[in-house]
DNA sequence: CTGCTGACTAAGCGCTTGCTCAGCATGCTG
DNA sequence: CAGCATGCTGAGCAAGCGCTTAGTCAGCAG
């Protein structure tokens, strides 16, 4: 079984127009593989194209660089992450509904896809700047939504929290740190882990019971 | 003013015993700088030993080679968390008080110290085989005393939690994540954080009220 | 003065790195 | 069939890496 639901990231385009080989895609699986566990500067570019099964050389037919398969990974990875937390904080339910299944989602999601989490989340130093721009600004996105979605549930006195952002830095970390630990060997399941995880937040924000 | 009181790290021994040169602290200072904003891979040894105003091959008169400056650092970080854990812990107060204390030194301490925090976090994975198995079970015995507390809580009804183990991962993961987002520009001081970091946490493990 | 030590530097060795390039097989198109 | 694009390889380059070497120099004991 693979760590990585990694094809979930890069679906083939709806018109047709994903034309990328997949050799391409064979290098992304290998290069978050390799970036995950030995981190972006410790692997080098042999290590990415043995591990896709061709020469060195081959890798620049399909990325102009090292740094350019990071930023792909990091781009697809976020983008990802975003697209969840939008589809549960847009969802159905009262703001308590919407955030156990924001909190279920993006937990679980950083355990199943620990090793693009980690990529996403502590190799952002080594992206070139414009691509940390890029990507900056979806983490930016996705913070927002959690504290938008902690305000609403204050506004209807569901939530009870002292500092939003603070309470929305809480949240998100405890997600993002999951991709940190979480293991094959892990006793729960990633969607065990998201339900804890939902009724643990869920109480730290006070809503009620 | 320095981001990191890294002198708290590396005391002066008691019996007079530490004859360590100066030298030495500015290359441990400079490594923890480098390796916190870079990490250890893209960190040169020409980068360390410019950082603390010497050749590139003066390094190696006090440190055998660039890994063992980093082990040296996750060592003292994780003995000095382990401290910090270890007195809450044991102090005054019921459980609850003492978790609270718990949860706010070790959330100003990944805030204050968090360029240590990084390096110790962040780049376990370049260290040395046997210097990761030391640092390992320091880790494990943080682990140990939060789920102790915890489960001490329990035991008095204190704390209501479904899985200790998974409570345990939580508080442990909220604080060190702290080290990878605080920043001089954090709108919070350490102190404050922990504070609210405290509240938070209690809320979570059910210390009703 | 001599002889020695500890802290340091300039220079550079051997190796690995990211990346390039000439060339080759394959398959499609006119 | 020729002509050409695509996907790839083997060989290798320039730069930079961790670390070593030979040697300098201040300080101090005798």
């Amino acid at each position: 079984m693979t760590s990585t639901p990694i094809a979930e990231l890069w679906p083939t385009l709806p018109g047709g127009a994903d034309t990328r080989p997949e050799a391409a895609y064979r290098l992304l699986r290998a290069a978050v593989e390799s970036f995950a566990e030995r981190g972006f500067h410790a692997t080098t570019t042999r290590d990415i194209a043995t591990g896709a099964g061709m020469s060195p050389a081959a890798l620049y037919i399909h990325y102009p660089s090292k740094a350019a398969l990071l930023a792909e990974i990091s781009r697809a990875g976020h983008a990802a992450a975003l697209a969840l937390v939008r589809a549960a904080a847009a969802g159905e339910g009262d703001p308590v509904a919407r955030m156990r299944r924001l909190v279920e989602d993006f937990t679980a999601w950083h355990a199943r896809a620990r090793t693009v989490g980690r990529v996403v989340n502590y190799e952002l130093h080594a992206l070139p700047e414009d691509d940390y721009a890029a990507v900056a600004a979806l983490r930016l996105d996705i913070e927002r939504e959690v504290t938008a979605l902690i305000e609403a549930g204050r506004a209807d006195g569901l939530f009870e929290v002292a500092e939003v952002r603070t309470a929305a830095r809480a949240v998100t970390s405890l997600g993002i740190d999951v991709s940190r630990w979480y293991t094959d060997r892990s006793s729960e399941t990633p969607e065990e882990l998201g339900r804890r995880y939902g009724d643990l937040v869920l109480r730290m924000l006070g809503a009620g019971r």
